[in-house]
Formats: C-alpha cells, structure tokens, sequence
DNA sequence: GATGAATGAGGCTTCATTCAT
DNA sequence: CATGAATGAAGCCTCATTCAT
C-alpha cells in the first residue's frame, strides 16, 4: 500500500516502541507541573505527548500509575546527578554546602522537574505510596547528603555544634520553598527576589548562622 | 416506639442561626486541610458539618467562598494578633523576631489551619482566584510584618543590612516548610526532630545570621 | 411589651388577610412575565411580595398553582372589561375594529397583563390545564368578539366576504406578536417602530384587505 | 441465549462519525420543541438520540450551543433559499410575497423546526444570549429578507407607500402566529382552519392592503 | 397565621476509563 | 500497536418544598 497517508513527516515506529513510556512521562511531567494533579487532564498529556489518549492506557493503567511513573523517573536520576556533583570534595564545608545548596539548584530546581516536590507535598496525602517511595528513594537521600556535609563542618570544627537532624531541615528549608513558590504563587509573590540575591543572603544567613564561634581571645 | 418521628434530638432552629458559619468553616477546614481544596467534595463538608448540602449555599455562595471564609477565619485573625505584636513591642528585635515566630506558629502552625498553606501553594496554580485572594490577604500582610521586624532590626544596628525582600522570605521559609512537612510526609519523615528542637535550632541559625557584626576593637 | 421592634410601618393584619392571595398573585404575575415561569423563582416572588416564601404555601399549594392563579386573576377580568368596551357600539365597522384593536391594546397589550399571552403560548404544552383553561375562557371568548364584528361588518356589506375563523386569527395575530415581542425581543428588534405606527399601519392593511370592494361603475 | 452480550445491533462506529451531529441536532430538535429550551433535559436529548449524555458534549460545548445548531441547521438555511429566492425573482412583487411566504411556511413553519420560534420568544428573556443569537442569525436576517421585497412593491409601484418597518412586522405576524398557535394551543383551538384557507385569506387580506391604489380616471 | 432555615432531588458539565475498529 | 468515540459516575450548584418555631 504506497502512498499510505502518512501526513505527518512519518516517525520512527520501530524506534518508538522502546521510548514511549519516557516520552509519555515527559510530557506528563509538563503537565503535571503545569496545572497540578487533579487538574491535569489526560487529553492535555496525551495531546502534549502527540499520541491518543487510548494510547496512556497502553502503557500507564491509570493516571494514578501515570503519576508514580512521573514522579519516579523525574525525581530519582536528578538526584543522582547532585549525588555525583558532591562526591569527593576537597575543601572546607562551607564552599561545599555552597556549592551542593547551588548545584541543587541549577539541576533541580531551576529545572522542570523542580516542579516536583511542590506536586509531591500536595498529593502526598492522596497517595501514601508515593510519599513512602518519595521519602525512600529522595528524602532519605537528600537529607544523608545534607547531612554529611553539616557533620563534616562540625567534625572539622568549622561549624558550631548543633542538632544535626533538626539543621538539615533548616537548612533544605529555604531551597525547597524557593522551588515551591516558583510553581504556585510566584508569579507575582517572590518576584521582586531574583535568584542570584536571594541565594546570596540564603548563604550569608546560614552561614554565619552555622559558623563555629571562634573564642575571642 | 417504632417510627418515632423524632429520630435526632431535634437541635434549637433558633440557635442554631448564628453558630452556622462558624460550624461549616469549621467542617470545612478539616476537610480542605484532610484532602486538598480540589479532592473536598462539598457533600463531605456538609456531611462533617452534620447538615445537607443546600445548607452550606444558605451561607456561602460557593465552594471558592466557603475556602476564603475559612481562611479569613483561622489566619486572618492571627495575622492581625502578629500586627499589634509587632506594633507594640518594647525590646530588642531579636526578641521581637523570637516572639512573632513562636506565636505564629502557636496560633497557626500548630493548629489545623496550619494546613491551610500547603494547601494554597499546591493548588494556586489550578485557581487563581484563590491564588491572588491569599497572595492579598495573607502574602502580602505576613511578608510586610516580617519586613517591618527586619526593618526595625536593621535601623536599631541589631541586624546587618540584608537585602530585605529576600530574607524576608528566607525566615519566613522554614516556618512554612514545618507546616508543609506536618501536612504532607511528616507522618514519617520530619519526624525525630521535635518542634522545640527545630525552633531552637531555627532561632539559632536565623539570629546569629542576622546579628549586626561588632567591630573588633 | 411596649417598644417591639416594629422596624417596618406595621400594616394592618386584620385587613391583609382577605387581601393577600390577590397581593401575592399581583407578585407572581410581575415576575412571571419578567423572567418566564421556569426562571421564576419563588423566593423573587415573595419578596416581590414582602412576605416569606413559606407564606406563599399558606395559599397556594405549589408553584404550578400560583402561576394558574396569576392566569386566570389576570386574564379574566381584562376580557370582561374588553367586551363592555364594545358592547353597544354603533357606527360602522371599521371603526369598531378599530376601536376594539385599540382599546384592547390599551387595556391588556400595554399593560403588564400583556405579558401573559406569551406565558400561556409558551407553557401551553406544559401545563396542559392551563391551555385548556386559557381556552376556554379568553380565546373563545375573545375570537368570539372579533367574529362578532367582522360577521357584523360582512352583514353591512363594509367587508369582503371571507372565512370568518380564518380570519379572526389573521386579525389578531398582529395584535398577539406585538404583545409577545414587547415581553421577549423587543429590547432590540421591534424597536424602530412605535405602537402609533404600528397600529396606524395595521389599520391600513386590514381595513383596506377586509373592505368590501365597490362596484367601479 | 440469555444474556447475549450483543444486545443492540452494534452500530458502525466509523460511520456514525460524520453522522452523528445531525442526528443529535435532529433528536434536540425534538426534545426543544417539545419541551421548550429550559425544560429540556440533556439526558433527554441523549436517550432521544441513543448515546449517552456524555457523547453531546464531544460534539456540542453545551447546551446553548446544541440549540444555536440545531437553528442554524434549521433554519438558516431556509433563509437563505428565500434570499436567494428573492434575488433572482423576475415577475410582480405580489407572487414574490406569495411565493416567499408560502416557501416559508413548507420550509419552516409546516415543519418540526416551525417549533423553534415559539420557544424562543418564550425564553428570549431567560437566556439573553440565545436571543442575542437568533436576533442576529435569524430575525435580522428575516426581516430584511421581507424588507427588501415590500421596498422592490413600493419602488415598483405595486404597493403603496406604507412605513416599511412597521409592515414588515405586520407581514410577518400572521406566520409567525401561525406556527406559535401550533405549537402551543392549537391542539384545540386554531383547529378549525387549515392552512390552505388560513393563507388564502392571509394574501387576500395582505395583498389588497398593500395594494398601490389606482388613480380613478 | 407567618417565618425562614433546612432539605434533597435534579440539572449541566467534566473526565478517567473502555473498547470496537 | 494505536486510535478516538463513547461511556457513566461524580461534582457543583439551584430551588421547590417542608416544618419547627
């Protein structure tokens, strides 16, 4: 049958086949932190996608699967790639919290899938498995990894003493929130903060804030 | 006494008038706060409530009504409690900042409209009706009051000059992200840090962050 | 209990009580042909009326009764004064159509009573006792008057001979459409043409379409 | 063969693609008529046309735009057979008037459709919009179709000089009443004259009105 | 008699999910 | 594999009707 119909430039079916589910997940990211769980329609992520919407099904069995999925892929190597940015600094703890808080930063949530923790926080109450895998696979990650670095600080006496647990916290705080404003009210709201300044200060503070006191004499 | 017409204790009609309001909002906080503005279905509400669901329309014209009602209930009010705080407060701002966060946290973070905020930054995007009522009527009000104890450190010399609108948000970033935490993983998660814990770490990193540094001499 | 809060001018209860079921169809009638009976509601119709909208149920057993009410309330007494109007009449025929357009216009067209021939025509297959009701007493009553002149005017030889039936419909049809038009459209469309002209106009046509044609020699 | 899972003779789904609005504009043709425009159901019209009530909305937005194509399919086109009727019309303005009038009628008010007007001027004032919408498509365009050939009788001196607005009106009252009465009443009440009659007389009253005079001499 | 708070059925509309092609 | 037409269960909101006071 030559001359089939093919209206669109034709593309590769066979290599599709493999891709899909990544490609329906990416698109499905888009959405999901476009407009949020409830309010994403599957029509829009099968249409971002440029496939029918019978074609999710082939491949996700739910949107509540779909979500897992997106939640999953998006979130899981981006850390990995922060893990890889920290592994075997040399210096002292401030300029590698400095740099892990701002590599974050620049991989997570200046990205889309900085969009993510914002959806997980919301929906984590909806879907009890992804706020256990969420916690698993990222939380427990992030926080080791923060963690390391303020008892490294304390260790080499570069930063004060403090409850270590509850710093890590304290310290995730404001990058966290910084990811969540910008895909909820930030339109209008944290403007007037560029990233540059408010890094800066988010620096300044904790900082100084975690220096260890030098004895005055 | 089968058929008995009187099946519930038949409550006072009179009564009841004006308590109404207050006992919707209040199903209604416990239900936006258990499942998000969008997953509460007014029939929960009204269920909660103890009343059918026409009821909840002879008070408040909508869903979106309801929501703002329930926020100009619970925070609104401890918005302006922080106002006349602030206003009055003899003392260092230190101490200031101290006493503004710990009661706001008693009077909203603590309580259940401490959900309230997870909620509005989760779903902001999905309606933006309610995005721009809370930017107004909480946002705007909370970020001014925090920037008036910044501004009043910073002219007593109690506080370094900072660039204001960021930190700002900088301080208040930890004391959401605890509400956020307590409505959404916490169940597990930021568990092991107790809020005393938290705070007193809090404090100890925002104050000598802030601190005006003594020149040497 | 001297001081009751009287906050409105008391009216008189004892007179009120004969008086109401009129007071309250006078309501209805306003809002039904205002807003149509489906978009009625009773809530407009009682405070149309000043009064409760349990008060409604104290004289009417249901919506559907009310708007029968309002019909026969309406109608019935605007025909009766219609057929006085004509009753007697001497002169020619052309004149008395003339006269009984007019005043029927004036007297149920103009009125807010001109709003109910389209609630009839419009309900009609809703409220099949209704129809049957409005049948009886307006329609055969009123095609009945119209017969009588135009039989009347065929007699003196001032009209053609014509289908008599057929012709009282053609001769209120124009008089019913500018009725309707007036309480649907009209805002925008038939505007342009005054009720002077419109009548002047339909006169012409009629008068001279009826006349009874003059032998030329 | 009890519980045959092929209850209904399955459709062809391809088939009914293209098909499937007109047969919902057809079964919402007789739901409106039937019903009027508020009283109408969407299940209704749904179970009228077998599907179900979702498969409306992939082919019509909402109800208001179910009901502008079902007049659009209608009656727009009768409108413009008679403009194009009207333009090409070599001969007397009287067997123009005729000719439109009756075409009209077989197109239109002989029809299902005939319906459509009636319930619009009963629930113009209810649904502003949709009176917005017939005013422009249908009543504008109506009007100006009569206009055009009582202004070419006058230009030719076949009619006399008569104020065009107000006749056009006139013109069109004793259609328009025609299919109002048979659609509310008419059961039992214009019964009693067939149209042939009803028409007869309507041009020989119409005609003989609009008639230009002829100079005696 | 009068009130008006309360009810609950029902309408329009949306959308996740299915399934014949 | 892919499609997209079709489904039907809810959800928000309205309003005629009831009934305790």
């Amino acid at each position: 049958m030559p001359n089939s119909p093919a209206t669109k430039a034709a593309p590769p079916r066979r290599r599709r086949k493999e891709a899909r589910p990544a490609e329906l997940t990416a698109a499905a990211l888009e959405v999901f932190v476009e407009k949020g769980y409830a309010a994403t329609r599957l029509d829009d992520v099968a249409a971002q996608a440029g496939v029918s919407k019978g074609t999710l099904y082939l491949y996700f069995d739910s949107k509540e699967a779909l979500f897992k999925a997106v939640v999953r892929e998006g979130i899981v190597p981006a850390l990995t790639e922060g893990e890889a940015l920290v592994a075997g600094f040399k210096g002292n703890s401030e300029d590698l919290l400095r740099e892990l808080a701002t590599g974050m930063w620049q991989l997570i949530g200046a990205q889309r899938i900085g969009g993510i923790p914002k959806l997980v926080f919301a929906e984590a109450r909806n879907f009890p498995e992804i706020a256990a895998f969420y916690q698993q696979e990222v939380i427990q990650r992030g926080t080791a990894l923060i963690r390391s670095v303020i008892e490294r600080g304390i260790k080499r006496k570069e930063f004060r003493k403090v409850d270590v647990a509850a710093v890590v916290h304290l310290v995730m705080a404001p990058v966290l929130m910084r990811m969540i404003w910008r895909h909820s009210i930030d339109c209008c709201a944290a403007a007037g903060v560029d990233d540059a300044t408010y890094f800066d200060e988010y620096f300044g503070i904790m900082l100084r804030g975690l220096r260890a006191e030098r004895k005055a004499s």
